[in-house]
DNA sequence: TACGATACGGAGGCTGCCTCCGTTTGTCAA
DNA sequence: TTGACAAACGGAGGCAGCCTCCGTATCGTA
């Protein structure tokens, strides 16, 4: 959200007042949108709902995707932030609540989550800005952890962010459930092979 | 493959013998189809490799779903069956080797494997016979590792199975990738909480 | 062979993504 | 303040995919 308000940030923004306008109109739509109506929600509903035509939605955001991803990226930074207020607490317990967060957090976004989950292998320029961000949050409390000697040394952080979002991204009506099995997927990191 | 060959065996099939040849092409062109084409494939594709009228295709399958589904069964049972030759095995390692079976299953066949992901909160009659089918063969494989005490016994089979589709679902470049983390999630089964 | 039931096939409806281009509006220099 | 021009707007319409409907063809049986 923040990352959105603030501008001449990432990425060269559009200049005109009405333009910077429109991108926000547009943007906080397709936020109430995606919350309310779940993945099916169609960019003409939410060009409706922002009170603009289809074709200034497209003039901000080339496609769906592109609308995708500038609404993650303000989500993401500011789960990144939260990292930062784990400095203090013991190494393993750090990273795990690190991960529980992101669960719950995809969790309160499934439908974004799951159809950026799918463009994910493909080109995304701003979403490997998010990785980054994601990475510049979380790897800290890993090398923490493995430092500590309370983490197998044989895994890296981009191997974890994807297990964990594979596991966030199983549709599954009970969220324990899905608490359950981060818990045991986790619990793995902690195994020591004996060999 | 071979359970869509033989006749009259899950959920009455159609009766007459045309009817039976189109639905017998319709389903191997939709194989062959997502093999080549991954996800994209259009139905009216579908229809025309098998040399049938999209009217027809919608005579068996109701919708795209429900064509993915028929198509998933098949495949599906064929890897419970191969649970069977794990039986003289190390639980521990049958269990792990089943589900890596499982995930390199699913690699060949990501195409179809996601879009049923996608579904897969959903109803899905014939998708539920599949799910129990697999639950037929590892579940007995999970309870013995569970029995020999190489597995921690507060999990349950849905939820591994869950967790693992999760991770085979990750869209990766390198399929060892994959395998490591499916190593790392499973070896979390391994681990005893101290408490 | 003739007839009823069953199945076929494709035109067309609907919806969603996206493009194109004529119209409107903000901005800035005079 | 005004005029001019670049920037932005907006929505009609193209295209593709899913699915429905119904007239036509085919199978199987008496």
């Amino acid at each position: 959200m923040s990352a959105t308000t603030d501008p001449e940030q990432l990425l060269a923004r559009p200049k005109r007042a009405d333009a910077r306008r429109n991108y926000e109109k547009v943007l906080s739509a397709a936020r109430e949108a995606f919350l309310e109506g779940g993945e099916a929600t169609s960019l003409e509903e939410i060009a409706r709902r922002a009170g603009v035509g289809i074709g200034t939605l497209y003039r901000h955001f080339p496609n769906r995707q592109a609308l995708l991803e500038a609404l993650y990226a303000g989500e993401v930074e500011e789960l990144s932030r939260s990292a930062a207020a784990l400095d203090g607490r013991d190494p393993w317990e750090a990273l795990s609540l690190w991960f529980e967060r992101f669960i719950a957090y995809l969790a309160t976004k499934r439908a974004l989550a799951d159809e950026l989950m799918n463009y994910m292998d493909k080109d995304a320029p701003l979403f490997a800005a998010c990785r980054a961000s994601m990475f510049a949050a979380g790897e800290p409390l890993l090398r923490r952890a493995q430092e500590a000697g309370v983490v197998r040394p044989d895994v890296e952080f981009g191997e974890i962010l994807q297990m964990v979002m594979g596991i966030g991204k199983i549709p599954t009506a009970d969220p324990a459930q899905t608490e359950h099995m981060l818990r045991i997927a986790l619990d793995g990191l902690r195994y020591r092979p004996d060999s």
